[in-house]
DNA sequence: CGCCAATACTTCCAAAATGAAAGCGCCTAG
DNA sequence: CTAGGCGCTTTCATTTTGGAAGTATTGGCG
């Protein structure tokens, strides 16, 4: 398997690099990522026990019943990733 | 949307970023593309008609009742967020 | 303590995507 | 004019996705 599938594996899934995405601006709990991202909270929830088998993040108890997401630095490293999907996403409108 | 949820919706999909890498490596027939990914025709079909239709990739004739896939400019500058997400990939086996 | 609201999920079901297998049309070599 | 390679399309079972509603735990408040 290459590396590029291998990556896609982990992130490939719909919604996952979206909410590595949001993580990078900081821990944030279920609530938010639910309304923020639009998706479902059946499949955030599974999202995010992938993610977190996967080892790309972990969840940080907060008080009363809550908890927040957080990037491990594997998570992080994604960083460089998203960037570049988002440069070549915003390389079309201004010369096409 | 953000710009990553752009770049998404055009190389988000199933194979669809695999295709890419393998066409970095210069115009490919459709039965090379399906035998060395080991996905199912239709989906590759599928996949090739979006992503020609997004300005990824276009149809090269060739001789006899064949052609080619090649990345237009458009496809070639994902080369960097698909190497990023490669080196995202291998950079986990030795440390951890 | 008993009730209420907030938060984090889980469950259920329909719709859409994916995957494997087989079939079809075109072309060309024999 | 038949046979075989090539590029798809069609069909159908399985998986994934999506939306809505339900459950569980916690803490605040009277």
């Amino acid at each position: 398997m290459s590396d590029l599938a291998a990556a896609l594996d982990v992130v490939g899934a719909r919604w996952a690099l979206l909410i590595v995405e949001r993580l990078l601006e900081g821990p944030q709990r279920y609530g938010d990522l639910q309304r923020d991202l639009g998706l479902g909270t059946n499949q955030l929830a599974t999202r995010l026990r992938e993610l977190e088998a996967s080892g790309v993040l972990y969840r940080l108890p907060l008080r009363h019943n809550t908890r927040a997401y957080a990037l491990t630095e594997r998570g992080l490293a994604l960083r460089e990733a998203i960037r570049a999907l988002e440069r070549w996403a915003a390389d079309e409108g201004p010369a096409t």
